[in-house]
DNA sequence: GCTTAATACCTAGTGTTGCTAGGGTATAGC
DNA sequence: GCTATACCCTAGCAACACTAGGTATTAAGC
């Protein structure tokens, strides 16, 4: 499965991930591969635009470290307004599944 | 709720509701809002093209009906095509709601 | 008779968003 | 030196839902 599926999703996903702590872009697209059970395996071009993106709306914060080995990292955290929008986007994304179960479960009137 | 949310799986609903029995564009658009309780008000815009693009690529078959009464109606109908797709797409909306689910609901590892 | 609303169809252009394909830096192993 | 892996980035493409318009038919209200 690719991301096209995840389309109008992915921010929600990418905001759950880093909810449980800050984290850079390259261990978020590792973190998600690993918690969706290799279902979602998003190539860089999807996920660096995406954290831009959330970064420009405020709802994510960076900072680049400098670690003793190894290259800068540039890692996310969210902001409160992060969190907020991660709520929103939590009862909006079981809204959204009850309505489209609603079309594919048998029985359903 | 706006059909932003629902890029790629608008085709998986129109496929769903037209799975009781064909339908003209209209029609599909009632239905929908109504199954979905109101969620999912979709504009004509997003409909037809939808419609188009599922006849195009073969899984629906439209026919022109001249009623006695009002203008003409196009009426479509899944084809066997439709109906395998459709199915490949409940299975896939499971396999995706799921993995979604895995990240937002709480207490998930 | 005229206007409005509802039914019913359509398309051109726009904006968002994920993907492809490429490029760059640093470290470790062969 | 070469390759693989970790880590960052961007330009351009394609898909797709939306906006904003258009047309035709019928019935209701004035």
């Amino acid at each position: 499965m690719n991301a096209e599926m995840l389309k109008g999703h992915l921010d929600t996903v990418i905001l759950a991930t880093l909810e449980r702590g800050a984290a850079h872009g390259y261990a978020v697209i590792e973190e998600i591969r690993r918690r969706s059970g290799g279902h979602f395996d998003l190539p860089e071009g999807t996920v660096y635009p995406a954290l831009h993106r959330l970064e420009l709306a405020g709802l994510l914060a960076s900072d680049w470290v400098d670690p003793p080995a190894g290259r800068r990292k540039r890692v996310y955290a969210l902001t409160a307004a992060g969190r907020d929008a991660l709520g929103e986007r939590r009862t909006g994304w079981a809204e959204f599944a009850r309505a489209v179960g609603a079309f594919l479960e048998p029985g359903s009137a």
